[in-house]
DNA sequence: GGCATATGTAAGTCTCGACTTACATGCTTC
DNA sequence: GAAGCATGTAAGTCGAGACTTACATATGCC
C-alpha cells in the first residue's frame, strides 16, 4: 500500500461528520435523503462527504428504483479493516520511494 | 475510546507531511533540527506538525542536554496500534452518545 | 395540476489549517 | 565578540475544504 492510498483513507476517515456517516450506515444500507435526515445534515454537504468516502473506497453507492418507482441512491459500507501503527505507516511511506530514487538496492523485481 | 480521541489520532495521521514525520522517527529518535533537515521541512512548520502529533499521543518529545551542553529536543514514537474498521468507528461514535441523550438503557454504571 | 419527495449540481462564502518570514534567546567554539 | 547551531514563538499569507443557498429534473399521489 502506498502512502497515497493510505492517506486517502486516513484523511477521509479523519473528519467528525464522515465518522458519523460511517457509524450510521454501519447499521445497514440507507439512501441519501434518509441518511441526511438521520444525521441532521444538508444533502449537498452529505454528498460531498459520501463522495470523499467513496473515492477512498470506504463506502459504495448504487442507484436503485424503489418498488414505487422512485429513484433512491443507496450507500453501504465497503468492507475495510485498516491497521495503523508505526510499521504500516513506515511501510507505506517507504513504498513511495520505490523507483523514485535511482535504483534502491535490495528490492529486485 | 470516544470519537473525539479517535478523531484526534486519525486527523493527525491523515496528512502527508505528518505521515513522513512518523516514518522518519520510526527509525529512531531524532531532535527537531535534525529531523527538519532530514525531511527538507522548515522548522516552524515541523513544530506545528510535531505539536499536533504529540497532542494526539503519537509522539513524545523531551528536551535534553547534549554532552557538549547544547539543548536538543528529541522526539520519538509513542507506541500505538490502531484498528480502523466499521466496528471500531461505530463503537467510538456510539461512545459519544453515552450520557448525551437522556438515560440510554442497557448501559448502567 | 399541484404538492411531496427523491437525485443531482452550480456557485458562492467563510473558516481553519498549512506554510513562510522574521525575530528573540541561549550555549559553544574560535 | 562574532559565528554557528540549537530551541521557541509571533505574525502574516494563502488555499483548500467545509458548508450554504439555490436551482433543475424526475416520479408518485391526491
Amino acid at each position: 500500500m502506498t502512502s497515497e492510498e493510505l492517506l486517502a483513507v486516513l484523511a477521509a476517515v479523519g473528519h467528525a461528520q464522515r465518522l458519523r456517516v460511517i457509524a450510521e450506515i454501519a447499521g445497514g444500507r440507507m439512501y441519501v435523503s434518509e441518511l441526511a435526515r438521520s444525521l441532521g445534515m444538508s444533502r449537498p454537504l452529505l454528498y460531498m462527504h459520501l463522495d470523499r468516502l467513496e473515492k477512498a473506497g470506504l463506502v459504495v453507492g448504487s442507484l436503485e428504483l424503489s418498488t414505487s418507482g422512485k429513484a433512491l441512491k443507496y450507500f453501504e459500507l465497503a468492507p475495510f479493516d485498516l491497521r495503523v501503527n508505526a510499521e504500516t505507516i513506515a511501510a507505506a511511506v517507504a513504498a513511495d520511494a520505490e523507483g523514485t530514487v535511482s535504483d534502491v538496492k535490495g528490492t529486485p523485481t
